[in-house]
DNA sequence: ATGAAAGCGCTAACAT
DNA sequence: ATGTTAGCGCTTTCAT
């Protein structure tokens, strides 16, 4: 016998096909005895519901879409594990996309063109702009994370990363650092991170230099080399300290303070931003700022699940524009002085 | 109007949903005139096929699964973002699934309960062996990955881990290490990359000291640091070079070097495997074996489009038990003595 | 080259 | 509490 189907389960346990369905998606109002009858039947049979033929009759896939910019960057990574396992426990499967941060690519997603079928997407956009998805055609529920957007009109998951940057900063400077420089302040005006790098520098009365600011065209390790190389090489006077706007451009940093003949920390005390695996491990570790990817993850479904109800009619409850996400400071060598 | 169907964009076009189904399937025989008619009424409706009708009706899902360890481990994190590509590039979806290293999950995979509903199975096993796997009921077409199988029955993807870790540890010989350790060393026997390692050393008629070898219990950077300082506590004269099961282990170790007051690679060299991204910006960057993980990638999703084909009877080939990817050594400051 | 119509396997409204 | 049955939207065989 090859692929039962529910009929053949319904057949063989005497009932008809609504019956096994009601068992099957636990429905109430099936007597004990008949749920035996049919649990049997399926056991018997082998049988697995047809989840193509579910879904169209349902309307729903029972899979969500995960956009990224690139599975192989180590934030995303992480925070795509976690996702996986949140979807999962509300029984979503997880199909994810990468863009590369290609701009039109971006668009199609917003389009809804990438990955149709799903039942909603949780989306890191790196290129589009809130408006542009504020105006989208699609219907698909949204979800948006990272710091590249705000106020696009759809739930909006992510930490205060000014605040978040602010007490990175502020480390620096409560363990004695007074120039202190920061690498990947790119887009300046809205790069909330160099807002919170200049408040902190503001608040405790230090001058930001220029000279020791730097954007970074990605955001890899090599760039983040680079750019320190470029301050320690540019800059009469090198920082005594430095935050970087995420851990792999400051693995970076670190290999150009090192190729300067300089230490870390005791030269230059370096924070990075994002508590990927390896900062752990790095030598000398690296003192980070961790958000809770697992809340992330967690609510970003959780969102989804609620805009799918709210779509069922089950539910009603307004969307919650943006919800900020816990973080916290890791403590490691890399600032470590004592 | 709400979602067109196809009945909707052939009452447009004045045509039969059949002669439709061809046009958007790129059938032959289909006039120039009808064909433009059928397109500019699917743009005008903006009609976009529905999947799960179209899954249902073909009983194909256009979805693969991924099976991986976990996705925040860097090697799969790299991996699964190749395989999305290779699978994007045939038209195939992909759901990626976390097993977490579980037995009894890994059973389910093979058992084909995880992820129903595929074409394709691209799994990457440690715990489950190849007897079982070898015998599973499950018709899914699958593809094996990774170092922990082999002859299990179905095709296998993987560089040859026994001449990869002889490569590398030729490497710290050909640099002058005559005292070289292996950390992840697991499960002796039948670990390929201990295998290497052993022969490599026996080649050259070196010793391999009891002392200087280690199994881990994770593959997390933090237990290479414990089994590193565990062999430079207890060795009366410590190794001078290392070979490491894989880079995250190779990272940890270095820090348990530098911790005892050494330095990488002049009193130690030390060599990884896999080539993760963050190898490159470490201090030292590491020496490393790099598989090509756009062929496994690549070979992996056409070795499943193969036995799609052969389940569609449009081709017999016979499927290819074993396949060996490309690898090289990479040559970076663990290892460079000049 | 195009049309008519029978499924694909399940869900859910309606009936009892 | 359980049964009957009409869809869900597309593909595809068989006609023409």
């Amino acid at each position: 016998m090859v692929k039962p189907r529910l009929q053949d389960v319904a057949d063989r346990a005497g009932v008809s096909m609504k019956t096994v369905s009601n068992v099957i998606n636990g429905y109430q109002h099936v007597s004990e005895a008949t749920r035996n009858r049919v649990m049997a039947a399926v056991d018997d049979l082998g049988y697995r519901p047809n989840l193509a033929a579910r879904n169209l009759a349902r309307g729903r896939s029972g899979l969500i879409a995960l956009v990224v910019p690139r599975l192989d960057f180590p934030y995303f990574a992480a925070l795509s594990g976690r996702v996986l396992q949140a979807a999962r426990t509300v029984g979503w499967e997880v199909v994810i996309e990468q863009t590369d941060g290609d701009l039109e690519l971006e668009r199609q997603v917003i389009a809804g063109h990438l990955a149709r079928r799903i039942d909603g997407l949780i989306f890191s956009p790196v290129a589009v702009g809130a408006d542009e998805i504020r105006g989208r055609a699609d219907p698909t529920p949204l979800v948006l994370l990272g710091e590249h957007v705000a106020d696009a009109g759809v739930p909006h998951i992510a930490i205060d990363n000014v605040a978040a940057a602010a007490l990175a900063t502020q480390h620096l400077i409560d363990i004695g650092c007074r120039r202190i420089g920061m690498i990947g302040a790119t887009r300046r005006q809205d790069n909330p991170r160099y807002q919170g790098f200049r408040q902190a520098m503001k608040r405790s009365g230090l001058p930001v230099d220029p000279s020791l600011v730097r954007s970074t065209r990605s955001t890899e390790g090599i760039e983040g080399e680079r750019q320190l190389s470029a301050i320690l090489d540019g800059s009469e006077s090198p920082p005594d300290g430095v935050f970087c706007a995420t851990d792999w451009l400051a693995l970076g940093a670190i290999r150009a303070i090192h190729r300067h003949g300089l230490r870390v920390p005791q030269d230059i005390a370096v924070v990075g931003f994002d508590a990927i695996p390896y900062g752990e491990v790095a030598s000398p570790s690296l003192t980070t700022i961790m958000p809770d990817r697992d809340q992330i993850a967690r609510r970003a479904v959780a969102a989804l699940l609620e805009a799918d109800e709210r779509t069922t009619g089950r539910s009603a409850r307004e969307p919650l524009d943006h919800q900020d996400v816990d973080f916290r400071l890791i403590v490691r060598e890399s600032t470590d002085r004592r």
